[in-house]
DNA sequence: CTCCCATTTGCACACGTGTGCAAAATCGAG
DNA sequence: CTCGATTTTGCACACGTGTGCAAATGGGAG
């Protein structure tokens, strides 16, 4: 790779004139400024970055932690966030944490190593780095946004999706629509997630109708799905709609009850969580909570930016996003109207 | 964020010494390196990677260009790509290349300028950079190995499928089921992935049947696939099958087909391409080619990783990796056997 | 104590770039 | 031609790290 000073020196000038001359300064000769940029471009010369970087103190880049790319959800957020970053003139590099801890916190450092302006970081479902480990990098001059959940720890900037608004608008739109027995599909236990599922048994409360422990079912792998749903549909008073915790839940119950021939909505209502590609593409399309990954992502960026700009340290904030409810075709009243005893 | 020379300081030693401890050098002394690696520790040192790679004149980190993140098959390759480097030692730098052929080549100078060790470069539909640019760009010391598709240019090295016999495997699997009467949607005739259309003719003549040009239909967007499969079905003599040459067209055939009342594959065939994960998600499974993007992207790695442990250039490669046809339930003998006139 | 060898440390330079400052070159007016 | 003003150029240092080489230190044998 050629330098300056191997341009310089073809042309006998220093390696000054030519940086100045490639940086368009007015204080180098129009002439040779000419030259230079002619010899330049034909010999094919790149910057080096590294030197730059390192001289000039910023990268312009910010660093991207996602835990996987599986998951269509993240592809979502990393197009939305390069789009972004390519407005504002900023490069992006993107690090896949994988499942652990460890993994975590040594993509953290591996950016932090490469100087990048700042990091976003997206919280996988196992590993989060501690949060003071966070704050602590922040305070040695790389701001940090975090997404998604994180033990209450108000010493970070976290832009994070109202889960427990979502969870609670299904419960409503399904009670709303006269459904009494509604069951659930969901991951196990675990951090914030959770909330969704909090937010749906509360609004199931408000409206009056109490989710049974026997309506609720935990699944750690898609495959168990399929023993899941058939547990629901062969008791002896099934539910008339389920709420499946993520869209790709949705869809392989949805698979399921074709299989038994449960029509949806008929039969069984169905609703999903997060507005996939895939939510739009079922058939019928799928009832579901979405809209807020793109302000999600936004926002994401607008704060680092933000904190990027502003010399000193300020107050951390929490950014959050309320999802909206998006019905489609899987959700309609039950068939057979609950018992009206009184 | 804390230096060399910090640390050097506070313990009354030089940065050579500081530099060395960390490095694990023998070279200095049992006692201090503790203390300095304590120090080190305590203030949470991280080593400045932009002046490292400048003094070593390596990065250890390739960079990887796709086009967009959206279609599924490049979230796919991004995985595995990532999980073979980091096995390696090796970081990943990601651009998002955008549909310009501009965009590609600004994508290629910016991973140039960042010095990486070596370049992967994912051909877009509309933006490839000339494969001269390329080779130059090789020449002056960064290594690069294409995919996809590229005018004949013997002298770069590219990783691609054999889409031709993809499409082959295609056309004789349905012509031994017994179809005569089969159609065809696919995208216009553009570069490289028409050859999974050539081979699919090909197939066919193979077979003594001829695609005529009434049973071809092309599609831009997504949205025009409802309007072709109309025509399809709404002739006289309706094909008993439909080749769609990419996942996504073939779902969205087989959800018109759904609307109209067609079963699948009684009364229509239908065949994808490339089996991303919605192919085996679908109702009944897609019937399509794949198998080909992990090799291709074991193969991308390595011989790349090959290309930057080798000094000397030497004679560019063309791996090409041939798909399997992947049977599932959407393709059947035909409901009403042909007429057998003889 | 002296001398030699092994261990440990620091000096100084290099990587490629940007930039303040002084020196050189050029120009224009008298 | 002279002199000051202006333009153009080069010198030298800095960014943070790694490393060859010389210098310093320590330790043991005679």
């Amino acid at each position: 790779m050629i330098t300056l000073e191997d341009i310089a020196e073809q042309l006998g000038v220093s390696h000054s004139t030519v940086s100045r001359a490639l940086a368009g300064s007015s204080l180098v000769n129009k002439a040779t400024a000419e030259r230079i940029r002619a010899v330049a471009r034909e010999q094919g010369y790149q910057v080096n970055q590294l030197a730059r970087n390192l001289k000039t103190q910023s990268t312009k880049t910010i660093g991207l932690i996602v835990p996987e790319v599986s998951n269509p959800f993240f592809p979502r957020l990393i197009q939305g966030v390069a789009d972004k970053l390519k407005f504002n003139e900023y490069s992006l590099q993107l690090q896949l944490s994988g499942a652990t801890q460890a993994d975590e916190e040594q993509a953290l450092l591996a950016l932090a190593s490469n100087r990048v302006d700042g990091i976003l970081l997206v919280t996988g479902e196992r590993g989060l780095v501690a949060s003071d480990r966070i704050a602590s990098l922040t305070s040695s001059g790389v701001p940090i946004v975090l997404m998604g959940w994180v033990e209450n720890s108000p010493n970070v900037d976290i832009v994070t999706g109202d889960d427990c608004a979502g969870g609670r608008a299904i419960a409503e739109h399904l009670a709303d629509l006269g459904h009494q027995r509604i069951a659930m599909i969901a991951k196990p236990p675990h951090r914030g997630e959770f909330d969704r599922v909090n937010g749906f048994i509360a609004g199931l409360a408000d409206r009056g109708i109490q989710l049974n422990g026997d309506m609720i079912e935990y699944v750690q792998e898609s495959s168990e799905i399929d023993a899941a749903v058939r547990r629901l549909t062969s008791k002896d008073v099934p539910p008339t709609a389920i709420f499946a915790y993520q869209d790709s839940i949705a869809l392989e119950v949805s698979r399921c009850l074709a299989k038994q021939g449960v029509s949806i909505p008929a039969e069984m209502s169905l609703v999903g969580f997060d507005d996939l590609d895939l939510a739009s593409v079922m058939e019928p399309g799928l009832t579901t909570v979405g809209g807020h990954i793109e302000p999600l992502t936004s926002e994401f960026v607008d704060l680092l930016l933000k904190r990027i700009k502003q010399a000193e340290r300020s107050q951390p904030e929490t950014i959050v996003i309320t999802p909206e409810l998006i019905v489609r075709g899987t959700t309609s009243a039950p068939l057979h109207t609950p018992d009206q005893t009184i």
